[in-house]
DNA sequence: AGATATATACTCGAAATGAGTATATGTTGT
DNA sequence: ACAACATATACTCATTTCGAGTATATATCT
């Protein structure tokens, strides 16, 4: 074995997702001027497993008991992850970074946290309204300009063809984590820059080119590589909607199916065909009705509904579709 | 922070998947009696990523170029991975093991380095002559047993559930993981021993309990949680089959259809329907014809095809859909 | 009572999909 | 040459899934 063996310290993030009503949110806490998620060292000492190690201390420091907990990825890449905003790179043991999902009710806030909704950092991942205006106006101009300054025509046609995946024509909400990496690597997030030691070029403060090539930091930065685990989240949570009923850890014991729905759309970042959303879930057998019903300010009253935990016994994977839409022409 | 800090170092192990014919494999490298994944440690000093790392050492020791590559699983657990089997726990520093997958296509074997065909660590999982007998005859028994021998009604009915879930009516070929580690906490498999420090108790020299409540231990065991870490990479390539066209990593350049159908089923478990399996590799565009013909021993020559690239750019998740059957009555 | 808002039931057609039949094209043995 | 066989390929059919829409029910507000 080589000579510097293992400099290594193992730490913890968790993405602490929750969803109020219409807004998704995640859990953060406030480290100087950024958001970060909670995270902290692994003692191998004390813990058996990572995850019991991950519990511990998040529930020390949010004062918060996780609920479903699922790991994500593990980062080591050298740079994105500095030991501390002022010391510089080479300096302190290198860290790797374990990330997880983690999902909640959302409750009260502890001390020194704070809910803030997930498209405040992925803007342009919320569809639901309408298509974001910001991928027409600005994303796909400064992609474009990535793809013609690549060194060589590979690295263009590779660019190109991320872009058009990423932000093309079909939209598939489940690519959370490659459209973030995308916009780093084409340097239109401000953690680019501060990775690298540069500054966001299109500072206001500045003079120079006017409107020619202005580049923009898209959505609010994060510590270290925090925004990039939330991305994993997200995309996960995406993905795992569809196959295992995991919305019912993020909804209190009883709901309306709007509720429901609202959340799922939350969540996907997508509207759906409110219709064939009950017919689904009642397909499924997902849920059951509790013969009481909702008292709403305006409108029918809705039957309020609860889990039917013997779904997992019954099928194989029950989730909740999020229908994609089917394509009209284009083939 | 904590006082016993970063006693933690970093090992690296890759499941390196091949596929020659029918008969999908596994590089292990012999280590004592019992076979294992290629690792290695993490060395930071030298390397920017975990990737990076990874591919240096699996290149030096195994003679062999990775290509497609996928993160799997960072399991910390105390007591799964010992330093060494002749080194007590507590020894020497926690070792955290990050899991690789990776898919080649099987060329030479390189010295000390064994290609073995999966189903010899998972015999239950080959489901495409037929369902594997011992699923009736040895686990199913075994985990009532294991039901029954619950401390109380809530854990058992947890087991039985899982039961089900792995066992049961439908078989869900994704789901290797789940039955290993159900197979592991029912004592079926021989690292549940080697990890607690005792013996299978099944040892055929010993007198005792005749053919009452016999132990099996299934498939041949590996070193550490090697299977485990195994178990999680073919899972994990089974359910990217779906929607990523990651097979033909594992296919030579040209291939006729048959070929293409005989590598999917070996790696999902099952058997396809081979007009409906055709029908889909056309529609979803992922091949094309090159106007080359195979010579077979017997029946009509073959078109030769190979994967069509530009898929990737056109289609959002192109795969090979490894149909369920459709349900006959229950439900 | 009528406007409005929401809940719930039902219909329709296109696409996907499981399962099968029919036909084409090669080899081997006699 | 020709039957017997093996494999490849084309096409049919019924069922299921699913996006999209219409129709109707039950509440509140003015």
């Amino acid at each position: 074995m080589s000579s510097t063996k293992e400099a290594v310290s193992i730490g913890l993030s968790a993405a602490i997702l929750a969803v109020e009503g219409e807004h998704p949110s995640v859990l953060v806490v406030a480290h100087g001027a950024q958001d970060a998620l909670p995270f902290g060292p692994f003692d191998p000492a004390h813990h058996r497993t990572l995850e019991s190690g991950l519990r511990k201390w998040v529930g020390e420091q949010t004062n918060f008991e996780l609920g479903y907990t699922e790991q994500l990825y593990t980062f080591g890449d050298k740079g994105r992850h500095l030991p501390s905003p002022n010391v510089g790179p080479g300096s302190g043991a290198r860290v790797v970074s374990v990330g997880y999902l983690a999902l909640t009710r959302q409750v009260r806030e502890a001390p020194d946290t704070q809910w803030r909704g997930w498209y405040h950092y992925f803007p342009w991942e919320d569809w639901r309204d309408k298509k974001p205006e910001m991928i027409e106006r600005v994303i796909l101009p400064a992609l474009k300009k990535f793809v013609k300054d690549a060194p060589d025509g590979e690295t263009a046609a590779l660019r190109r063809e991320r872009m058009n995946v990423c932000f093309g024509d079909s939209w598939d909400e489940e690519r959370v984590l490659e459209r973030y990496e995308l916009l780093y690597e084409a340097g239109l997030v401000e953690e680019f820059y501060r990775d690298n030691g540069q500054e966001m070029k299109q500072d206001p403060r500045k003079s120079a080119a006017k409107s020619s090539s202005q580049i923009h930091s898209l959505g609010t930065p994060m510590l270290f590589d925090h925004r990039r685990i939330l991305a994993t989240a997200i995309a996960r949570l995406r993905g795992k909607l569809k196959y295992r009923p995991v919305v019912f850890e993020l909804m209190a014991p009883t709901f309306t199916l709007l509720e429901l729905q609202r959340a799922v759309e939350a969540l996907a970042g997508l509207r759906l065909h409110k219709q064939n959303f009950r017919r689904l879930v009642a397909e499924q057998g997902l849920v059951e009705g509790i013969g009481e019903f909702s008292t709403p300010a305006r409108g029918r009253p809705a039957e309020l509904f609860r889990f039917r935990r013997g779904v997992l016994r019954e099928r194989p994977a029950p989730g909740m579709r999020v229908g994609a839409r089917r394509a009209k022409a284009a083939v």
